[in-house]
DNA sequence: TTGACAAGTGTACCTCGTACACCCTAGGCT
DNA sequence: AGCCTAGGGTGTACGAGGTACACTTGTCAA
């Protein structure tokens, strides 16, 4: 009986909750390590009970990448093209900073669900409501790429260190000799990595770019073309 | 003994050998399909062999790029900056044209090799040596960034169609009120993906653009900017 | 020939996703 | 109130995958 009314005191799961709960787990352990059965355990129900609510694993994950999706700022409106980009992108970079396991689920994905396909349906109506005919507006958006979901294809910076050295931060002897080793075999990257100023100075070569500049970089990078090539009223032909 | 005979007769496995066929597999089957069983299978041995000659299956991985890298052309030397880095990069993308999963292998990859890093090294290197001040060729990299491993993190473009869709190709009437129902709900992704010529016309809305130019056409947007900002000296102070 | 090290084997364990058949409960109908 | 039913939740079980560990076999140098 008290195990009874334990039972129905347990609110009742929907997709919602699920995919909430599966966001905010990812979040926590990332998403490599988000299994049917952790999170169902979170959720305090046998893993089986999820797919009452999700077709699958898959339909998990693109659940919880339209979750991220809505937090995503909307377009806009009454500034011009440019503006609008820029911070949609910016808003959009934000959102997967809180969810760092975002990017990946967004790059695993490779069919478009609904909300995703209306997120790029409303990048190309901003460059359209610009002025930009179709034809420059197609090729924009390839350009711009994954930078519309925020992120730069980083892999790793030319200031990340291999694994193996990663865990002996407190022995600058060791760490003075790995970056003579790393200046030795990788002279051009240690040279551009130390030419940018270092927000963390404890550590020889890691951490030392500001990425959020290093994306805002690339982005208006961009952006000044896009800028050139509509103000010349370019086409592909 | 025959059976002996048929043992020795055959060639004993090494890591070279167990990468190229890691790769030969995956580019048969895809990566995902990739398992060590499967690998294992292909070369006639029991799955526990392969950890004889690798670590695990992340070294398996990592090896499997390396493969990779080592089919990129290496820097020209005699030509300017812009040409080198150029042609390097559309010798990577035609690498990774050859072997669909390198992208995601790559993308995978948290920790750089050293055949990596090495491979990053030269690039930092070609634009040093093209008079960039170190400072420039650190954000110039980051903005070429997965650019420079060939591909434009694409994700899916426009034109790409829900997979429900996708089983119907014989199915003119049907596709026809598929149009118009992406016409309704994403109006502007239409309007683009449907500017620019196909070299498909067999589909109304897929495969309509021409991968190649859209990564070129990006490709040298971000270099015509490097390119000015060289020209003027920038600096991010 | 022999001895030792490296290559290959067999078995077994754990984690995962998920199919399938079942039970239980809440909410609508009489 | 009592009943019925749809759908949420359960239990069990299977197959695939990575890999630890202890063992056998093959190769080659001395």
């Amino acid at each position: 009986m008290s195990q009874q009314a334990e039972v129905s005191r347990r609110v009742r799961l929907n997709r919602q909750r699920v995919l909430e709960a599966a966001v905010a787990l990812a979040d926590e352990i990332g998403i490599d390590a988000l299994s049917m059965r952790r999170l169902a355990q979170e959720l305090d129900v046998v893993p089986m009970a999820l797919y009452k609510h999700v077709a699958d694993k898959e339909d998990l994950v693109d659940g919880m990448v339209e979750v991220i999706i809505r937090e995503i700022d909307p377009p806009l409106l009454d500034s011009g093209w440019r503006d609008a980009i820029r911070r949609r992108v910016l808003s959009a970079r934000s959102a997967l900073q809180r969810h760092r396991w975002a990017r990946q689920a967004i790059e695993s994905r490779n069919t478009p669900t609904p909300a995703v396909l209306e997120y790029q349906d409303s990048f190309a109506g901003t460059f359209l409501a610009g002025g930009f005919t179709p034809d420059l507006a197609h090729h924009v958006m390839h350009a711009l790429g994954g930078r519309m979901w925020g992120f730069t294809q980083e892999l790793f910076d030319g200031t990340a260190k291999p694994k193996s050295e990663v865990a002996s931060p407190a022995n600058p002897a060791a760490q003075a000799e790995m970056f003579a080793h790393m200046a030795t075999l990788y002279p051009n990257i240690v040279t551009i990595a130390t030419a940018t100023p270092h927000d963390d100075d404890d550590s020889v070569v890691g951490r030392g770019c500001d990425d959020q500049f290093e994306f805002e970089f690339a982005l208006d990078l961009l952006l000044d073309g896009f800028e050139q090539l509509h103000r010349r009223g370019w086409t592909s032909a």
